[in-house]
DNA sequence: TGAATAGTGTCTGTGAGACAATATTAT
DNA sequence: ATAATATTGTCTCACAGACACTATTCA
C-alpha cells in the first residue's frame, strides 16, 4: 500500500482504544485546624498535545494493538501512574458514537480503575494532572466540575432516562469545556458505576490507604455516595469489613482514633 | 489493494462485532395436569454455515459497520427475531481474548436483550432455536446444559475468582460443545449479570407476558435466581410494581388466578 | 474550657423469612 | 374427596435510621 492508500484505508476501517477512567480520592485540608480534611473523588487527566482536541485534557488512552487484549493494554496506561499492580481495574463500558472522533472511527473501550493516592506516582508535569470532582445533581442535570488547581473545567449533562425507568439513563453532553472527545459521558458513568457499587461492595477500599480511620472512611463513602451517613450506623455496617489495629491516629484536635485496615482475607 | 493485499489486510486490523445475548422465558409442560408448566431461561442460537466453526451453535452477531454504533448494530441483529422494539437491550461486555477467533482478531462487543416470548416470531428454519438453559453451579465450576429438544450442548465453565473476591470473577472454558468461539462464557456472564440485576431493578418483567399470574411471575424469580421462594414474602415485595386486572385465569385443577400488568408508568 | 471528632448504647420502624390457615378449582 | 395452587395473616428476627450520651484531644 502506498501513503495515499493507507489514508484512504484510515477512513475506511474502525479504530479501537482502551481508556481508562482512574479514580482515587484526594485530601483537601481545611484551615480550621480542628476539622478533618475534606476527602474529594479525583480522576486523573492527561493534557493532549496533538488534533483532535489538541490542548484539551482527556482520560488516559491508547490504541489496542492487535496481539493483546483491551485489559492488558489498560494494565499498560496504569503503569503511567504506577508501579504498583495492587489496584482495581473493571471493564466500564463501550462508547462508540459514530461522530465522537471528528476524523475517523475511533471506539472506546473505558474501563474503571479505583487506585489508592498512596500508591500513586506522577511526575510533576504539566501533561498529566489530578482534577477533583464535584457532581451535583439538579433533576436531569447533572454539572461536573473539575478542579486541578489551576484549571476549572464546568461541564454540564443531561440525563437521558429509557423507557420511562428513572434507574436507567445515558448522558448526553450540553455544555462541554476543554475536555476531549465525550471523556465527560465516560466521567459521569464512571461515577455512575462506582456510586452503584459502593453500597453492594467493597470497591470503595480499593481506594483506601492501608490503614485508615473509620471517620475518613465515612468521609470518603459520603463523598461517593453523595449523602450524609449517621456514624453509628456506619460504623455498626462497616465493622465486619475492617480490623481494627493498635495504631492510633493522634495530634487532630480532637480524640483520637484508631487506626483500621480492610478486612480482605476473609474466610466465609 | 488487490486480492493479496487484502488478505494480508485482514490479519493486521481488528474487526469488531456486535453479538446479541437474547434470552427470554419458556413454558414446559408438566404432565400432571394439576401442576404449573415449568419456566425455564432460554436463549436464541443460530447454526453456522461457515468456517470457522462451521455446523457449531452461535450468538447472533454481526461487523459493525462504520457508520453505525454497535446499540444499532445490536437493534437489527434482534429484527431476525421479532418486529417489535419493545424489548431490554443493554451493553453486556467486551469478549477480546487474542485468540478467541482461530484466525482473525474479533473483538466481540455483546449486548444483552430480554423479550417476552410472545413478541417473538421465529420461523422454524433448523438454523435458528431455542435453546432452554439449565446452569448448575457447584464450588467454582458451572455446567451449562443447553437444550433445543433435538440437541442437548454440555458446556463446563470454572469461575476464576479475581484477588480474594468471592464476588468478582470471570469464567473459563474447561470443556465445551459445539459452540462456536467463547460464547459459552458470554452466555454465562450475561446469566450472571441477569441474575444480579433481577433482584435490583425491574428488568424481569420484560420477558413476561403483558398478563401473568403472580405465581408465574414467582416462578420466573425462582428460575433466574435459581432458589425457591417463599410465596406470601414474594407477594408482599412485588405488590407495589404490579397491577391487578380483573382478568382470572381458570381451566387449572386448582385455584383460579388474578391475572396482573406490570406497573411501569410509575409517578413516584 | 470549648470545639471537634471518636465511639457506644438504645429505641423504633421496615422488611424479609417462616409458617399457619383459608379459598377454589378440575378430576 | 383430593391434589395443587392462590391468597391472606401473623410472628419473629435482622438491620438501618434516629438520636442521646460519653470520651478525648489540642489550642
Amino acid at each position: 500500500m502506498n501513503n495515499k492508500e493507507m489514508d484512504a484505508e484510515k477512513f475506511k476501517t474502525i479504530s479501537l482504544a482502551s481508556e481508562v477512567l482512574i479514580f482515587s480520592i484526594s485530601d483537601n485540608l481545611n484551615d480550621n485546624y480542628r476539622k478533618l480534611s475534606k476527602k474529594k473523588l479525583s480522576v486523573l487527566l492527561i493534557k493532549r498535545e496533538k488534533m483532535p482536541f489538541n490542548n484539551s485534557w482527556c482520560l488516559p488512552g491508547k490504541i489496542i494493538n492487535i496481539d493483546e487484549t483491551g485489559f492488558e493494554t489498560a494494565k499498560n496506561i496504569m503503569s503511567i501512574c504506577t508501579n504498583d499492580s495492587n489496584y482495581y481495574l473493571e471493564q466500564l463500558k463501550v462508547f462508540d458514537a459514530v461522530d465522537r472522533d471528528p476524523i475517523f472511527r475511533l471506539i472506546s473501550s473505558s474501563y474503571l480503575a479505583l487506585i489508592s493516592k498512596e500508591k500513586i506516582i506522577v511526575n510533576n508535569a504539566k501533561s498529566v494532572s489530578w482534577f477533583n470532582i464535584d457532581a451535583i445533581e439538579n433533576n436531569d442535570i447533572l454539572e461536573l466540575v473539575l478542579d486541578n488547581g489551576n484549571e476549572k473545567l464546568n461541564i454540564i449533562l443531561e440525563k437521558i432516562i429509557k423507557e420511562n425507568n428513572q434507574e436507567d439513563y445515558s448522558y448526553k453532553i450540553i455544555k462541554n469545556d476543554n475536555l476531549a472527545y465525550d471523556h465527560a459521558i465516560i466521567i459521569a458513568e464512571g461515577i455512575k458505576n462506582l456510586r452503584e457499587k459502593a453500597s453492594k461492595s467493597d470497591i470503595i477500599f480499593n481506594m483506601m490507604p492501608e490503614f485508615f480511620t473509620i471517620g475518613e472512611l465515612q468521609q470518603v463513602y459520603e463523598e461517593i455516595l453523595n449523602k450524609k451517613l449517621l456514624g453509628s450506623a456506619f460504623r455498626r455496617t462497616i465493622a465486619n469489613k475492617v480490623i481494627e489495629t493498635d495504631k492510633t491516629r493522634i495530634g487532630e484536635g480532637h480524640r483520637p482514633s484508631k487506626l483500621f485496615t480492610y478486612q480482605n482475607n476473609k474466610a466465609n
